[in-house]
DNA sequence: ACATAAACGAGACGGTACGTCTCGTCTTTTG
DNA sequence: CAAAAGACGAGACGTACCGTCTCGTTTATGT
């Protein structure tokens, strides 16, 4: 009966979730680096086996599991100034904590042994095709120069984002700093806002 | 008339110097995840036990390795303009090739382990006093904002460069685009110069 | 239907055997305090895991492998001077050579460690119950007091041939006199043989 | 003039007796196995180095530490059996606790790795000469055969003393046991006493 | 008194083996 | 026949001692 159903026990999605779960959960409380594919196992109630039948290795494991966690996508708008903003709350709030080590020991693992891997890159901009229309249509209502570099504009705001995130230095202010001198060439000032006269 | 000093035999500076050298070698050759003490101790000549004497884990040994390789100081100066391109260009020499990666790994690693240590972060920017400098001469001159947010220009270029470096971006005119932004607030635009006319 | 057995992979009997041998193979070649675990695992082709897996210590490990070379029981029969004189040459052919020292050195450090362990002193003498009962019988028959301390003729006999061996002393002889003291209560003269006319 | 003595610092006594002392209450505290050398130097507070000038290893070490402790010579006398008797109670007060599994471990070791040193086995009998003499001299009067195996003799007793030792089996009523059995040839019976009529 | 020189304590050195841990694969039994 | 359980070969971990080797210091001897 029903024969088009492979026979057997089938792939179980408890399994597959409880898996990617007790990864996260693993992640948390003792970060990458001693996050181990049997604790992980033991953790989701399932064989070693059956990790490593889904998954090749520990970091893509680890990439899935937290892309699974970072899949908040920013809303759309129409507001430069706006939207950058939100693009980049959104950024912080994701990697705020666990995850933002975690990326940099992955980006860290994979840049030496797969010289061309853009996993984790990826990571660190699921939506940067998204910020990218928003430069560009910016550009083409002269909110931008024409020919700006929407490229390097990303990686300024992402690296420097992450870099705070990395060395542990405060994050308040910085979003607003940041749009005000990649929209309008505005010089950094202290103190916590630099907004408009 | 030394009462200091201590009695017993003293630390080889060869076995020293061999170490640090043989873990720059494993680092090149292999990254760091894959270095492990015994096979430096074994490049070194050295037995397992005086790695372990003197460095308590691997992530500190590397750190000490490639710390003692970035101590490229950028020349001091006068021109804002000039000396920031200075400090940048140093910046993406020390850094191109295995060491970004390593530091990645070892900031992921520390982060987790130690959260509030500043190792690797020192790293990235063995100069950053001497950066904090030009900048604050810069503002006294009248070349930059009196009251410039001197740590988040610093945070902007470096974390651009080491974000470009990671995601394997190429380098060229990012450095002229990042001055001409921090200096005169010039959006970066497409194109290898942006230079001044 | 049989609840017992355990689910995963089995223990395998072929990495069993192999690290008996590889055991007594080692002992052979370097006795027993220059055998390393490393070594016999190597040699038998195995993780060291899977050595420490079974085997709590190499003095566990090594009391298995040699009591599996001892199991020679020596013939059951009749006579009591005749059943006498196998048990000891089938003793004295088990011990001559290597094992004795290296159930020495067990003795020795097992002492040490498990102060009631009766471990290595069982294989000096794996068939002990069946020479009391040789001894008790011949009692029965009148070949011995009938409250014969047979405990002290065992030690008196496993003691004498394992010091005579431990000492490297010729033990031609020695068997008959023992038996002639031990049987008849005949005092030891010199002379190779003692036997009655 | 006295061109025979050198001239530098001489050898320290103290640290020498130090040495042994702490070799002996190492031994008791953790036996043979777990002692080590290193142990030994910082519990005499002396250097490793002072050790290793004056003892080529740790057996040869241990060897003169409990040498100097079983100098208990037996006292001399005329009667055949009180005599015995004092031979082999002496024997069994020196051997009672850690230093019969020590010259056990000792032997063990030695047998493998001299093959023909008899210092170990020395030690069990420091007496052997004197005990001979014993015998020699009861045979002379009569109270033995005239062609008495003596080092049969010797072997039986100290070899089963050893061996009730080592099995930690009781040692009571034994030794007149044995003095029975080896003077007059009374087979051993049950019960704490065998004395005659 | 002073140089000479041996023995000293301290402890760093190159090593070996330890017993533990985790890796990724392989094998067996159960559902 | 897939999943679970878990044994397996491999090999790095960080520790403990080994026996050797400098170090400065101390102590005795012989000028």
């Amino acid at each position: 009966m029903d024969p088009g159903r492979p026979r057997g026990r089938q792939r179980s999605p408890e399994s597959h979730r409880a898996i990617l779960a007790a990864t996260r959960a693993v992640l948390d409380e003792v970060g990458y680096f001693r996050l181990t594919v049997e604790g992980v196992a033991a953790r989701a109630g399932v064989g070693k086996t059956t990790v490593y039948r889904w998954w090749p290795s520990k970091s893509a494991l680890v990439l899935e599991a937290i892309g699974a966690d970072l899949t908040k996508p920013p809303p759309p708008s129409g507001d430069l100034r706006a939207d950058l903003h939100a693009v980049m709350t959104t950024m912080l709030e994701d990697l705020r904590g666990p995850p933002a080590a975690t990326l940099l020991a992955l980006g860290g693992e994979m840049l030496h042994e797969t010289p061309a891997d853009a996993g984790p890159v990826a990571l660190f901009q699921a939506d940067r095709g998204a910020v990218e229309d928003i430069l560009e249509d910016a550009a083409r209502r002269g909110d931008l120069p024409p020919d700006v570099d929407t490229d390097l504009l990303l990686d300024i705001y992402t690296g420097t984002l992450l870099y705070r995130l990395l060395c542990r230095r405060p994050t308040e202010g910085v979003i607003e700093k940041l749009v005000g001198l990649l929209v309008e060439g505005e010089i950094p000032r202290s103190g916590p806002e630099t907004g408009p006269a």
